[in-house]
RNA sequence: CGGGACGUAGCUCAGUCUGGUAGAGCACCGCCUUCGGGAGGCGGGGGUCGCAGGUUCAAAUCCUGUCGUCCCGACCA
């Protein structure tokens, strides 16, 4: 390619639209520019990057069996009707109607179409297993679009779908597609760490993300670098250490507390650590009310305990709710005399003479006990790890780390082939559902992760897998006849050789041509200046480092192929 | 949906408080010089100051509304 007849128009300053690293450098490099919030053009820089990105995963997909098709981005709401998620997807789903009213939406992932051709298509136990995958346009109308392609609403993944007639089979396809994506997100160059994660609105009895480690990252994961226990913040359990307090139980008493509700009010106030407090939450499970105890420096985990009850929502309880059920305004609830369900976190069931809300405004109760004062009704994990909690797998120190979530797989089991009638006839010739899997990477994220990772001050350091570019032809003087020449040379040697080489043919100064091939960070450079060609020499750079080294005009292009190959090899 | 910030040239921003001829740097076009880390000179083009009302002799500037953007949170995954 030649930069002349190419197009990458770079800034020289940072955006003012965006925050973050890897946005303000992909707009920067000229790779994606912004149409409107969360939607973005790919440039053509942006695009290479992406199609490299995807060539991996469709070379690893094809290597562990994987069959790739396309499936439409137009959905008909009867599918999502079939499977109950019309319903439950909410706002997230992008929903229109079509001319003839007809309700319909743009897929935010595909469970549903890709299950209502199976069960049309796929009819007996030979046929399986089965893993059909596609590379495509997705749509979630998220509620906070940003980090720009980090969190988008038009955006490019790769979908996979596996069909097992058991549940052994099942578990096979999950491990490949682990054992897969191990290999893809490496030959992508990422520090990358598998989790265990909610099953959130796709559903299914278990799932891993995949997450590239970077202090930018949205997620934040805990790891036991011991056993190797590593999980999603949401989903880390908690062992249940119970924490005895032997001390005799005190008479409860009603104190005054005027106006003191947030746990820090009450603990300065009645000067006791936080860790004599129980917060007492009322949320609303499916519509119904129920009072959640956590320790008062501990934080209640929502998805604990919407999974708890099985529930498909679950939220705190509005102003108004809290005052009817507690007969108090927010901020004085205690377990005290409730009439709803009480759920409480194992931290609770050794506390003595605790503290909580009386459910009067301004009073708290002081020394309350379980069992004699109120009576819970389970006591259950329901809150966050924290940093002082231990590995719930080995006891020892855990890591609190930050991520960026790149690959997310699910064993989905039955949840939408029996929704949605998808069933074959095994070898007893009996019907079963099939027990399915599904697996997705953000290929664009995967683009953004890699720059969050590996960037300086200059730009972003590309992994040569993911790179625009492999290598960059970079004559310093253009009014040099010689210079050129042998640039030129270079370039089609190169080309010839089958390495993906730009050659930075614009009449524009050096400063100029280093500063764009820094910023859109090619991995390997080749620079021919007129000094070094006097001594048949041409100087070779990694954008990786600082050094450069001269080598000799005639090891070109081999030394350079060699290069090439080596950076790949360091991906493996 | 709540809180905060912002909207002036392609980009980054000044000017708004205190109303009075719309600016700078970069980018772009032409000429000249320069040529290994974002050059210099001279000349030039480009903006209904987000939009709509209002106040005023006069509005980028003050008031009201509205749209959009970014950040934090809630929400969602």
């Amino acid at each position: 390619m030649r930069y002349t007849k190419y197009f990458i128009p770079t800034y020289k300053e940072d955006p003012s639209e965006a925050e973050v690293i890897s946005h303000k450098l992909m707009l920067r490099a000229g790779m994606i520019r912004k149409i409107t919030t969360g939607i973005y053009t790919y440039l053509p820089l942006g695009l290479r990057c992406i199609r490299k990105v995807e060539n991996i995963v469709r070379d690893e997909m094809n290597r562990a069996g994987a069959i790739e098709l396309l499936m439409p981005a137009f959905q008909p709401a009867e599918l999502w009707k079939e499977s109950g998620r019309w319903d439950y997807y909410g706002k997230e789903l992008l929903r229109f109607k079509d001319r003839y009213g007809r309700d319909a939406c743009l897929g935010p992932t595909h469970e549903e179409v890709i299950t209502a051709i199976v069960r049309n298509e796929i009819h007996s136990y030979k046929q399986l297993p089965v893993n059909f995958y596609q590379i495509q346009t997705k749509f979630r109308d998220e509620i906070r679009p940003r980090f720009g392609i980090m969190r988008c609403r038009e955006f490019i993944m790769k979908d996979a779908y596996s069909f097992d007639a058991d549940e052994e089979g099942a578990n096979k396809s999950y491990e490949i597609m682990k054992e897969t994506y191990h290999r893809i997100f490496k030959r992508c160059g990422f520090r990358f760490s598998m989790v265990e994660a909610d099953t959130g609105t796709i559903g299914g009895s278990y799932s891993h993300e995949f997450m590239v480690l970077a202090d930018t990252g949205e997620d934040q994961i805990v790891v036991c670098e011991k056993c190797g226990y590593a999980a999603n913040l949401e989903k880390a359990e908690v062992s249940e250490i119970a924490e005895f307090q032997d001390e005799p139980e005190l008479p409860m008493q009603e104190v005054d507390t005027p106006d003191i509700k947030s746990i820090e009010e009450v603990s300065s106030f009645l000067n006791v650590s936080p860790k004599k407090l129980v917060k007492t939450l009322i949320c609303l499970v499916d519509e119904k009310p129920v009072a959640a105890l956590v320790r008062g420096d501990h934080e209640l985990n929502e998805i604990k305990l919407r999974n708890l009850f099985g529930a498909e929502q679950i939220r705190l309880a509005d102003e108004e709710i809290v005052q009817e059920i507690t007969g108090a305004p927010v901020g004085f609830a205690g377990p005290v005399g409730l009439k709803i369900k009480i759920v409480a976190d194992h931290s609770i069931k050794g506390m003595k003479n605790f503290v909580t809300g009386a459910n009067k405004k301004d009073k708290h109760l002081i020394n309350v006990n379980i069992g004699r004062d109120f009576q819970v009704d389970t006591f259950a994990d329901i809150r966050f790890i924290t940093p002082q909690d231990r590995c719930p797998r080995c006891g020892n120190d855990i890591l609190f780390k930050r991520g960026i979530e790149v690959g997310h797989i699910f064993k989905l089991g039955t949840k939408y082939s029996k929704a949605m009638n998808a069933t074959f006839t095994d070898k007893d010739g009996k019907e079963k559902p099939f027990v399915m899997g599904c697996y997705g990477i953000g290929i664009g994220r995967c683009v953004a992760a890699a720059i969050e990772q590996s960037h300086d001050e200059n730009g972003i350091i590309f992994p040569i897998s993911i790179a625009p570019f492999e290598v960059i032809v970079l004559p310093v003087q253009m009014n040099d006849a010689d210079v050129v020449k042998e640039a030129e040379k270079i370039y089609h040697k190169l080309l010839e050789a089958g390495i993906d080489v730009i050659i930075d043919d614009r009449d524009e100064r050096a400063g100029v041509k280093f500063n764009d091939a820094d910023l859109i960070g090619i991995p390997i450079r080749v620079t021919v200046g007129k000094k070094a060609l006097k001594e048949q020499k041409l100087e070779l750079k990694l954008r990786s480092e600082k050094e450069k080294e001269l080598i000799p005009l005639s090891s070109v292009p081999e030394i350079v192929i060699n290069k090439v190959k080596e950076l790949y090899d360091s991906l493996k």
